[in-house]
DNA sequence: TCCTGTGAATTAGTTCACAGCG
DNA sequence: CGCTGTGAACTAATTCACAGGA
């Protein structure tokens, strides 16, 4: 039911397959075979049925899924029945639109604070947020029980940060910084690193133009 | 030289290796081992070899690479010997932080014109850049050359945008919107999607916690 | 019949291990 | 020596293909 290591490229789509199915719920949509959540999804209906059949059997053979019901074993599979406590570390302009970014509240992951370095932000206030000083980052951690840390931090400072948030406990982060963090066995960080992903569509144009 | 198809994953590990190599290259450090390299990029030196290697043999056995002309190749490799014209559809925070990012200024990635439909946000200057109608699309992708959109709007109107994209010779698309969108082959898609990374950290937090 | 669930087959990606060159 | 370059071995991930239940 709980296998050892399930793909992260598995994980991923688990969650892809949960947003749709939501679309389909609120289209009032009540059963889904597996070619169409994976036309949908971009997938095969094979990837689909072996991505669920690791967590068990959810369908019924000659029907398909259950939305709503799939759709909530989803959520308990991806951890997602209670809220999380996302700290921001950073306060540049990529991190207000996180902090003020409607889309993760409506997903369970609040954003219960923000940090920053420099004394020109500390103070200022996003919506209901205030921007205090990460120097007081332990103690917020503590006092906001934090799930979740985002660095949207410079490469510099990332990996002092983040060995703040590992002595303080935290197993989950989120990098925006692009630099490679080093963090000790059960962290769990992911990174998104924009320069990253125009350099590879760079290489993409490069080379099917010249194919 | 040039083989048929390299993986995703081999190209966005050359683009970290390039990052890296920079900077031992501003640290004045001429060369440098598979093994270093890896360490650094969080692989292995095997790995680094064979990546190389599909593109051909840059360093020398018993010394390693010369840390400036292995950037120049990668640059090569990467296309990242000219500049690119990006355009951004969609105004919000989240496009404002990307477009005043110097970070893609750096690497070669120049953000030449932005596109929203709301009459609002249409004709507001974000530092040199005027926010245009996105009714005038067509006319804008001709007259910028642009090379590449990032989608930095909604899920809803996000296809119909690609269309438009694609059928003006638009190849290279970075997508922050939430859906899985449908474009012909030859066209490139990659995706940002950081409710999923959120999820993913969610799922990681509950299943490393009950192990 | 339709569509799931799943072993088996296949393909993709990584790591090993060593020959060979500087 | 030391470290690259690379087939071969291995591991991971995807796809096939079909038995079997609704």
């Amino acid at each position: 039911m709980l296998p050892r290591k399930i793909a992260d490229s598995t994980v991923r789509r688990l969650a892809m397959y949960l947003r749709f199915l939501e679309e389909f719920d609120t289209q009032g949509q009540d059963t889904v075979s597996s070619d169409a959540l994976a036309r949908r999804a971009g997938t095969t209906s094979a990837q689909v049925r072996k991505d669920l059949s690791f967590f068990g059997s959810f369908g019924k053979r000659g029907l398909g899924y259950d939305v709503p019901a799939l759709a909530e074993r989803l959520r308990e599979i991806l951890g997602l029945v209670r809220r999380y406590r996302v700290i921001l570390i950073g306060a540049g302009r990529l991190a207000g639109a996180l902090a003020t970014f409607s889309g993760f509240g409506a997903r369970g992951f609040d954003v219960v604070a923000v940090v920053d370095q420099d004394p020109i932000k500390i103070g200022k206030r996003w919506d209901t947020l205030q921007i205090q000083d990460v120097t007081r980052l332990e103690a917020i951690l503590r006092a906001e029980q934090v799930d979740i840390a985002i660095l949207v931090t410079p490469g510099d400072p990332a990996q002092g940060l983040v060995d703040r948030l590992v002595r303080e406990g935290v197993t989950a982060i989120l990098s925006f910084a692009p630099v490679q963090l080093l963090v000790p066995e059960g962290v769990d960080v992911k990174y998104v690193n924009l320069a990253i992903e125009l350099e590879t569509l760079s290489y993409g144009l490069r080379h099917r133009s010249h194919a």
